[in-house]
DNA sequence: CATGAATGAGGTTTCATTCAT
DNA sequence: TATGAATGAAACCTCATTCAT
């Protein structure tokens, strides 16, 4: 952890229960109402706790952004580098349909989470906005390195594989943020499939078109 | 206008050019410190007014917001609407070459604006925010407009073109929104080039072979 | 007039005037709203003119209060000063009849006024303030000399004057004041003749039994 | 209570009583300087309390005037309706003389809260203050049911008992309301036995006679 | 003389944070 | 350790007053 968030408490795994148990239970009114706009008061009674208790396991309100961010980029940043290890015996188109399908899949659950990323990370301060900005390069990293595989292996042929990786990820993300424009359109087994069809096209994989036709 | 703004003044042409002045000057600090963490104070510093004046021409500082938004949203989406009818003669290709490079471009000159669009609609009421959504739901008709006349003259192969457009636009807006990711990798240029190369093979226009080889 | 009331302009005839029509435009908003939430501006537009001409015959808001009231009471211990001299042919009984039926009924007309003195002379300063009660306490005298003249006469038996004169005074101003109670019960006529009835009565006025019985 | 209150406290005996730890301390500086002129602050001065704290108990600056007139109203009402039980032994005349006595001595005690509802009940809300028309009235009434009681025995003879009871108490709120003219010229106790006098004459009270005499 | 835009002090209210119990 | 009452700085907003046009 780059930043050390100050606690009360000295217990460090009750510490850890309790913040994870606060960040799960907040989510939903945090996200609902913005972070600026949700008062602390409304997170401990999110939390069934006292404003007291919810001060002795994070030093500030701030805090909790952080570690409520921190935390969701951090599991996902570690969902999608575990695929990277499972998928490794798999060939790269396969490979890449399965990252697709998984990553969309995770923004369709927690699409709270990611718009909430993108709309409140302005809210940290600088040394936590860097922490953010690392997590969530990972997930393109990760990306970028299954395209390295294909391109290796010659199954892929890309111009610039982390302009694709980001196009990939970021597409993803569209679904959370701009779910006002797509849900009413498509669903997301749909979207998934499209986007699939499509970036398999420009990554020049074989595939592509027993699929499309 | 689809929302009211109270003002205490009566003079229109001098309400309107207010706004305007209010609005130009507000953006830097607005969109440097997020709109709830700006004081009116500051926004009238911005301004070079007092916090009375502001309250002359705009009724609450949500009111400023909002015709922040509506307006940099209302002007792009005439830029576009504009180039639809002047990019009438060229063949879909080019138009849509042209649109590209146009949009993108707006984009990285009005990053502000784009970037600020993502995260504070969520200050909005319901009624302000459903402006938005249809302002910001014209860049895209425009598009789809775009590659649906390539598609017409058989020169664009498109499953679902508002799908097709509905990418377009977000990565353009993605240069706005992912600064911290792309500007340290790509320069504007090269990234407009890029994408327009994936898009171009990813509408099945001929030349795209010639572009990418 | 205990008080000067700075203006800007030298014209007194003019000062005089506009500050009569000014008093008298103002009265509805006045008294609906209170002095307190009035603001300058709704007071202009009441006179249909601009804050600044305001400015150029009363120095202060609280000036304009001022004269309200006391042009109010004023012009109410004229009328019944004239009375007093009017009446000194009439046999005091009439004459005390004739009294409670002109300031009774000048109560029901002016009834914004009497509840507005009642209500705001508070937000005056002292001096102003000890003028209303010097305003106020004429009408009282004149009743009060009154009665003198039938205790002189032999007509009326009354140990208090004074009291007997306020008792009679401040009935008036409930028409006013507790209009909410009074006047879903009473109309004003009636309201007159019963306290006449009941004050006639009090004095040992003779005919009193003739109109009781 | 007609109207609720809004606490942030859930506490409802820590509520009650710290609301009327307000009330009974704001009494002084609100009726001296009015309540539109009385800041919030000045409130939790006189209070020893700090502003935040007074916002607990109190959704509004509003809500104290609301409490503060309402608790007080309510207790005078609740003091005459009691009067009313015990008096049901004593005849007509003893009842009503102790009736004036206990009313008018309430109103000298309590003058600042009488003068106050007679001045600030205009910046109540509408449900507000129809409920101060309603706890108003009780006093009346009550005062009314006693008079009752005589004519129901034969001993009193009045045209409109309403109306008398409506005239007792108001002269009760004159003692409060035009302190300035009567606490002059008058100390309470005369005020009360003259007063007394001059009802029992008009009801027509046999006792009168030995008492006036 | 008339106007009304500009000013900014001061009002009400909110809420992150502390600390006695 | 847990609670939630207390604090007061700071936010938004209003409006009496001034003054350039």
């Amino acid at each position: 952890m780059v930043r050390a968030i100050r606690a009360y408490s000295n217990d460090e795994d009750l510490v850890r229960e309790r913040r994870d148990y606060i960040a799960r239970n907040s989510a939903k009114v945090l996200v609902q109402k913005g972070f600026e706009r949700t008062t602390v008061q409304e997170l401990a009674d999110a939390c069934a706790m006292s404003v007291g208790s919810l001060y002795r396991y994070f030093g500030s309100k701030e805090d909790i952004l952080y570690y409520f961010i921190d935390r969701g980029l951090g599991m996902l940043a570690e969902s999608v580098e575990g695929y990277l290890e499972e998928s490794e015996s798999l060939n790269p188109t396969e490979a890449l349909e399965g990252f697709i399908r998984m990553y969309y899949r995770l923004m369709a659950d927690d699409w709270n989470l990611c718009l909430f990323a993108y709309q409140e990370t302005k809210n940290l301060d600088v040394a936590a906005r860097r922490k953010m900005i690392d997590d969530a390069s990972r997930d393109v990293a990760a990306c970028e390195c299954l395209l390295r595989r294909g391109i290796e292996s010659g199954e892929f042929k890309i111009e610039n594989p982390t302009l694709m990786a980001h196009n990939i990820i970021v597409l993803a993300h569209m679904w959370a943020v701009r779910r006002w424009f797509l849900r009413k359109r498509f669903n997301l087994e749909e979207y998934i499939r499209m986007q699939t069809d499509a970036i398999l096209k420009l990554v020049g994989a074989k595939e592509q078109e027993a699929v499309t036709s």
